[in-house]
DNA sequence: GAATTTTTCACCTTTTTATGCGATTGGCTT
DNA sequence: AAGCCAATCGCATAAAAAGGTGAAAAATTC
């Protein structure tokens, strides 16, 4: 069998941390590797310990498991953290997410499903309960309300020629980048802006970016 | 026992189709009320039949899952929508998620959890594989690298000026909308150009937008 | 109140863009 | 075979932008 998976716990309750200590221990494929009460002691613990994975409660007196998590990502990029939680409020969840969590779940979660997301996050996924993916997909879905890019019917020199100019390219850098004629890319340019109906490189370039046509 | 859910299959593959639909006639909880292997009569088929989930296939001849969904949503809002891949790119998976896709599962999942994630969607939750979730997920950590806006120490009066850049203008535009001479212009422009480290128009607009100092 | 920065303006030169009016080739369609 | 369009190139002109140099009033900082 394949190395074990190194654990690390944070968890300030005393009876979680024992009980998630035992079922992590009475797992074969994983090696609890170390069990705390707060992170105060992080900074040692994770270069020394080599975690794969983090077990990291959200609420801990003194830095918060929201707190350590990009510092843990700081210490050792390769450790995943695995938020465990009884909130499931946005804030935390998005606090979490952006910090550099990769996975976040319920503590309501069963043992088995525990033990699987850890087996996931090591492998490169991203287990989360699926209502807290809910509110993810929720906050996407808000973000970007137009997704329509309107079709200007560009030919495909055209649109090589466009991202040029969203690369802020001059004619003659476009020409030599393509191997074509400095009037080649002048007369592409031209009929891209008759299409975008512009009138200059910036507005073809804003026009670009903000209907993402690139 | 509470209602059966209403459930509606479009999936072009027939041996696909035929499998899921033995599949969820087999489910107690669950009641197909249609499969179909394109979305042609979406329009008809989504009111008449009133599904609670909507199983959909991404790759359809003629109109693809990804733009079926928004127009399920916009008929039926209440009813979810779950795709069903075999494809894991980026792209699809954030069309779908924009269109209004409540979850997002690989064909590989086992029925098991196809059926799991049915009734998951139908509680309000969003079941993902969790590699998904990881590319999700991913793409929220990119997205705020807020933080580091240089700072370029513009003045007041350039920033106005960069702003005025980005909103496509040329000089004579500019000059009128803050009643100031070209030549004024001209001399902003250079020192935000030499701040900058850029030397033309577009640069100046691509540096503004991407570093966000407008 | 002296020094510095910001904002304003001017003039001049060179480079880059925008636009008009061509043309040829090759591929695809009818 | 005729016609269309995409992609290539050329030349010419005008407009816009970039870059150099300088300078003076106004505001801010020290």
């Amino acid at each position: 069998m394949e190395n074990k998976i190194r654990i690390l716990l944070y968890e300030d309750n005393r009876d979680l941390r024992e009980g998630m200590t035992f079922l992590l221990q009475a797992t074969p494929s994983l090696q609890l590797v170390g069990a705390f009460p707060d992170t105060s002691n992080l900074e040692m613990q994770i270069p020394g310990l080599k975690p794969d994975v983090v077990l990291m409660d959200i609420d801990m007196p003194g830095r918060t498991g929201i707190e350590a998590t990009p510092v843990v990502k700081a210490l050792r990029p390769e450790t995943q953290v695995l938020m465990l939680t009884v909130f499931e409020d946005e804030d935390r969840i998005f606090q979490a997410i952006r910090n550099g969590a990769s996975g976040y779940l319920l503590k309501r979660t069963s043992p088995t499903e525990i033990i699987a997301a850890i087996h996931d996050v090591h492998l490169g996924g991203s287990p989360m309960t699926s209502s807290i993916a809910r509110r993810v997909l929720f906050f996407f879905q808000q973000e970007q309300p137009v997704a329509k890019s309107k079709d200007y019917d560009l030919s495909p020199r055209e649109m090589e020629i466009l991202k040029s100019l969203v690369k802020g390219y001059s004619y003659k850098l476009i020409a030599d980048e393509h191997f074509i004629s400095i009037d080649t890319v002048r007369s592409h340019i031209r009929h891209i802006y008759e299409k975008l109906q512009v009138n200059s490189k910036t507005e073809a370039v804003l026009k670009a970016l903000k209907e993402k046509i690139v």
